[in-house]
DNA sequence: TCGAATTGTTGGAGACTTCAAACAATATCA
DNA sequence: TGATATTGTTTGAAGTCTCCAACAATTCGA
């Protein structure tokens, strides 16, 4: 069994052709030029092509199918098509028509390693409470749009993110200390650098930085803020 | 200024030959060939397609130079490069060498934008406190590989991961529910399927499906087993 | 320094992808 | 049904990418 890589090209004619196919108009050499952008005198010659390579069933002004093999190349294209442009979309939270682009470009190189491992990210984020949130507002948030109204520690501020100070959930000297360094509700806060192990981070606040733990950090609600810093 | 988008092949060319001339050797047409893995008379000919576009420094048996406009060119291509690498080993986990080739198929088609939300969502995971850890654990986990000893309720139990219940923190009737249905310390447990809306979901113990909603479930402690159902 | 080994280029060719123009088949409608 | 409009193919040509074989330049040892 020869294991030829088609060429990207010859992958997009046949998923789309077996796209086409399944609309009660068929795969039409005019339509598929459309699709593909190309005239439809380079839609002849492709054909003839994977005709030749024993993919399509095609006689010339006669109906294009696709033989077993080749659909079985066009259903694995489209699978990596559709799991590639549903990371784009429902993880990375991009717009419909740049996921599909970008998938369709990116779909005649990426391994099924990849594609598993995107999938399994994505779910971990919608399956793990909050985290499908956080993370969307941390998206709109770089983004430049209206956060929704996260609230988390301090320690979970994204980077780039500004905060307000809603409560010191401590006592004693920690907060004696705290509140010497201008932590108090109401102020803007946010982290400037974590360090390499994540411990301690740098805050800034009133336009200091101070350094403080992660556990203590962890003790500070805030609420995100809106737009980047 | 045309915009003309250079070809994968020519985006590779000024790529390697950007690397190759960070070395002492600088770049030569032996190395490049070898480095493409194509003859050293491909190489004569896209050297000089690219002397004529303007990209390269270079005269026959010469030295080999990115002009001002091919380094920029070579330098946006390998900075696509590299944050896809970095996304695939940092956040999806895959091994230095899948990660480069993939990387290097992808990266004429990626986006800023992709590559922007990639290296956001790598962030993100890392920046909050034990979700790099839980991630990492499904990652082996769904490999077959051994789980580091992940704890937590039984909501953040990925599905397709098994574990061990540790501990159930409820009094009352909720307790006494729960044992009745064999959820006890020891027993393997596992979710079986999420909700839409994320509440209620469907979990396995002994053999048994059982319903609960997500606030039950998070007061069951379990600790994750390595090897997927 | 000079001959041999190494390295790089040229020339010729083929596969692939594309287009425009000319031509052929099919579909539509009067 | 026949003329016309639409659709699809063929032909000829170009650009890209690749190879092999032959040739040229450079480098390296003796
Ligand atoms: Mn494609
Ligand atoms: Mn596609
Ligand atoms: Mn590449
Ligand atoms: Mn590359």
């Amino acid at each position: 069994m020869k294991i030829e890589r088609l060429s990207a090209k010859a992958e997009d004619y046949l998923e789309t052709i077996l796209r086409l196919s399944e609309t009660p108009r068929g795969a039409r050499t005019g339509d598929i030029a459309e699709a593909l952008d190309v005239q439809p005198s380079t839609v002849s010659a492709a054909l003839k092509s994977l005709k030749d390579q024993g993919l399509l069933d095609y006689s010339p002004y006669g109906a294009v199918g696709l033989t077993p093999k080749g659909r079985q190349v066009a259903e694995d294209v489209s699978g990596r098509h559709v799991a590639l442009r549903r990371f784009f979309t429902e993880t990375l939270g991009l717009a419909q028509e740049d996921a599909e682009v970008t998938a369709c470009g990116m779909e005649h190189d990426v391994t099924p390693l990849v594609l598993d491992r995107m999938a399994l990210l994505g779910d971990f984020l919608r399956n793990h409470p909050g985290m499908a949130e956080k993370w969307s507002a941390v998206r709109a948030t770089a983004k430049g749009e209206r956060a929704p109204g996260v609230e988390s520690g301090l320690h979970e501020l994204p980077q780039g993110v500004r905060g307000v100070v809603m409560a010191v959930d401590v006592d004693g000297s920690l907060r004696k200390r705290l509140v010497e360094m201008g932590v108090t509700p109401g102020v803007l806060i946010a982290v400037e650098r974590v360090a390499p192990l994540g411990d301690p981070i740098a805050v800034e606040v009133r336009g200091y930085r101070l350094s403080m733990r992660k556990a203590e950090a962890s003790k500070i609600r805030v609420k995100w803020r809106p737009g980047l810093i």
